[in-house]
DNA sequence: CATCAGGGCCCTG
DNA sequence: CAGGGCCCTGAT
């Protein structure tokens, strides 16, 4: 693995749409966790590729939940420059900070099971620090395994595609272009133990090496469209495509599957139910929240892995397999 | 030692 | 539309 020092280059502010919440926003409990980030309280770091770039980037908390503002420097091997402007964009969409999330937060007022949550966490958004196609990576090495071993899959691959960057006190793997997984071959895929996901994660990276999947071009199309060209990537299946449409392109009101482990814990929630059946679930959902609904379930979600830092929740563990 | 399911998906009948 | 098979691991 190559070993990078990057070195600091520029840095800007970032002012989100008020109401915003650092912690909720930039720290996900319930999200797989993985090397190429750190969080602190109103401090988070990551590696970022940027084109062909890659970069450290570090954020501060230095405003309000009512007065949102974030210092954000950017570590790398040279100035970005005019492309400053490109990463300022990027980051405003993955961490969804240009969002108006009013219409939620009205809702939340009037929701039993909501008006608590909010209370900790107005103004959270969904993120995911990833592009699409790493995001697809992790989707991929979730299916069909246990935590502990999807992070074994995904440190293999770090290991053997990625690098590792050491910027502002902190080392970080960092994800590889798409094209080394290719020129690597599916032989080598297969050495990192990633079973039967050596087939979907070459067809995937050469997927996004041509100009056939391009993030920016899938991000303004309407959810339905955009469902279906997801679901064209070898690998792709229902539950992925609710992770992508919701957490990478933040389509609030999507859900129309649920994996059984989350069925179970949306039950509880709901409906202080071990598990119902998945159509009262989501008929529920659609009822409650409408086109909120995923958004509103991703609230309740986070508060509780929040809840299960301070302390164990027994009936939660049992659910979540390591 | 064997068997099995795990934060799915593809492919076949 | 249901169900077997897929890689590999750790739990039993």
């Amino acid at each position: 693995m190559k070993h990078y020092y990057l070195k600091q280059q520029e840095s800007f502010t970032l002012r989100p749409v008020q109401p915003f919440h650092f912690d909720g926003t930039f720290c996900k409990p319930s999200h797989f966790p993985s090397r190429d980030r750190a969080f602190e309280k109103g401090m988070y770091w990551q590696s970022l590729r940027f084109g062909r770039r890659l970069l450290g980037i570090e954020m501060s908390d230095v405003g309000t939940v009512a007065s949102p503002r974030i210092e954000v420097k950017v570590f790398g091997a040279s100035p970005l420059g005019q492309g400053l402007n490109g990463l300022k964009k990027e980051l405003e969409k993955r961490f969804d900070l240009r969002a108006d999330i009013s219409g939620f937060d009205a809702l939340a007022e009037r929701d039993q099971l909501l008006r608590p949550v909010q209370e900790r966490w107005k103004g959270m958004r969904v993120s995911v620090h990833t592009s699409l196609y790493e995001f697809l990576v992790v989707a991929t090495v979730l299916q069909n395994a246990t935590v502990r071993r999807s992070v074994q899959m995904l440190d293999n691959m770090f290991n053997n595609y990625g690098s590792c960057v050491a910027f502002s006190d902190k080392k970080l793997a960092a994800f590889w272009l798409p094209a080394s997984i290719i020129r690597k071959g599916e032989s080598r895929l297969r050495e990192l133990k990633v079973g039967y996901r050596s087939n979907m994660l070459l067809r995937q990276a050469q997927a996004f090496v041509g100009a056939e999947f391009r993030e920016d071009d899938l991000r303004r199309m309407a959810t339905r469209d955009l469902k279906a060209r997801l679901l064209q990537l070898y690998g792709v299946g229902p539950a992925s495509v609710g992770y992508l449409l919701f957490e990478v392109f933040k389509r609030y009101g999507v859900c129309d599957y649920l994996s059984p482990w989350e069925l179970k814990i949306y039950s509880r929630l709901l409906f202080d139910e071990e598990v119902v059946k998945m159509e009262r679930l989501l008929d529920e959902m659609e009822m409650r929240w409408g086109r909120w609904k995923m958004l509103a379930a991703h609230y309740l979600f986070e508060d509780l892995f929040w809840q299960r830092q301070r302390s164990k929740i027994p009936w939660l563990e049992e659910l979540i397999r390591l």
